[in-house]
DNA sequence: GTCTATATGTAGATAGAC
DNA sequence: GTCTATCTACATATAGAC
């Protein structure tokens, strides 16, 4: 068993098995923290903390604290991306609002209901949303699938003006960022807990119908 | 024996104009430097030279970053309740659902459109609403006229569960923060500009037809 | 790749002159 | 009430040992 890759010096060596789990526990804790306390609200010690790393590996691997948080957000953009492009493909034919806007909302839920890791990425998402800081960084995760979606409504809804389907994307995002990282704010002003199955349905009803509206 | 009544404080002198005038500069400063960079982006610094005054002299009318911080927000919170309260008194007796919401959305965004500091104390609540940190400021500030607009919309709903009207309440906040704070994000997505007071008629439209759903 | 020690800057806060 | 000067603490970042 020849160790070939300990000699080659070759332009960029496969990270080894450990030092991958160690970069996902630094952009996990990253995640969390920033999702947590913001940007300026996070230091890179509370994630050495979170991540049970010394602060240098958080550097080393992040480089930087902004380039850590761009990467942060980046990184499950494409996951999330590509969920809701394939349940839009997945639609047949003649598609209603209400499936198109379940396409865009229904994957982000379904991944933030089984891994608490995309309830702190939806938390973070909202921190962007609400920076001004960071719009070009929102704009390049998240513009290119919002324009295959705000098309997809244009067709749906050909009697609205462009501003109208704008406009109401916007309404539609910000609901469901609201609800995302709710986390029981609804059930408190409610006085009770419900499945959030069927808040992701009512969302989409209400979206839907203020869309044909 | 005397001393401690003679170093009390006998009682609060009456500001003097000037000294009013120097405190809404600083408020006013930190309202846009808070709604620029968050809670934690934002430095006493920014905001003395926002302010266009020393460092100590925000110290002295702030008392301290987070305290400074609460009192900007609670600042215009009483105005704003008054305005929805009012504009709710003002409907007459069969209101509808669009009406409603409308008494509740319209207030800020005249505010906003008269005055560029309520733009600023938009942007901060959108900070604050993101921010979990700050959910016992944001409930003591907006919770109280939420309850009695969440009443009125259950009186034109009886046949929505609590949840549901909750859940579409928070929709409408999210959507209503959105495009308060949009600053031509929507005309970005559109491709052309509109004037705001159409966007707020479709708005109050979007969210009233989501209710009736 | 991982971890320690440290350099450098700037934050919030305050004491005291005016 | 207003402003200056300064204290203390902790931030990011990096150099270099392991």
């Amino acid at each position: 068993m020849n160790k070939v890759q300990a000699t080659e010096k070759p332009r960029q060596r496969a990270p080894s098995k450990r030092a991958l789990a160690t970069r996902a526990r630094v952009f996990d804790a990253a995640e969390k923290v920033f999702a947590d306390r913001g940007f300026d609200g996070a230091t890179i010690r509370m994630i050495a903390t979170e991540a049970g790393e010394p602060v240098g590996t958080i550097h080393h691997h992040g480089g930087g604290k902004d380039v850590l948080f761009q990467q942060t957000v980046a990184r499950r953009a494409a996951t999330l991306s590509q969920a809701r492009l394939e349940a839009l493909a997945r639609l047949e034919a003649p598609a209603t609002m209400a499936a198109v806007l379940e396409a865009f909302i229904r994957p982000f839920f379904d991944l933030a209901l089984q891994d608490p890791r995309w309830r702190n990425y939806a938390r973070l998402v909202a921190f962007v949303s609400v920076d001004g800081r960071w719009r070009d960084l929102s704009a390049e995760c998240f513009d290119p699938t919002a324009e295959v979606f705000l098309a997809e409504i244009k067709r749906l809804a050909p009697h609205a003006t462009p501003q109208q389907t704008a406009e109401g994307f916007v309404f539609t995002v910000a609901a469901m960022l609201a609800l995302l990282t709710s986390q029981g704010r609804i059930s408190d002003l409610a006085g009770s807990s419900q499945a959030q199955a069927a808040q992701i349905d009512h969302l989409v009803a209400f979206c839907a119908a203020g869309f044909v509206a």
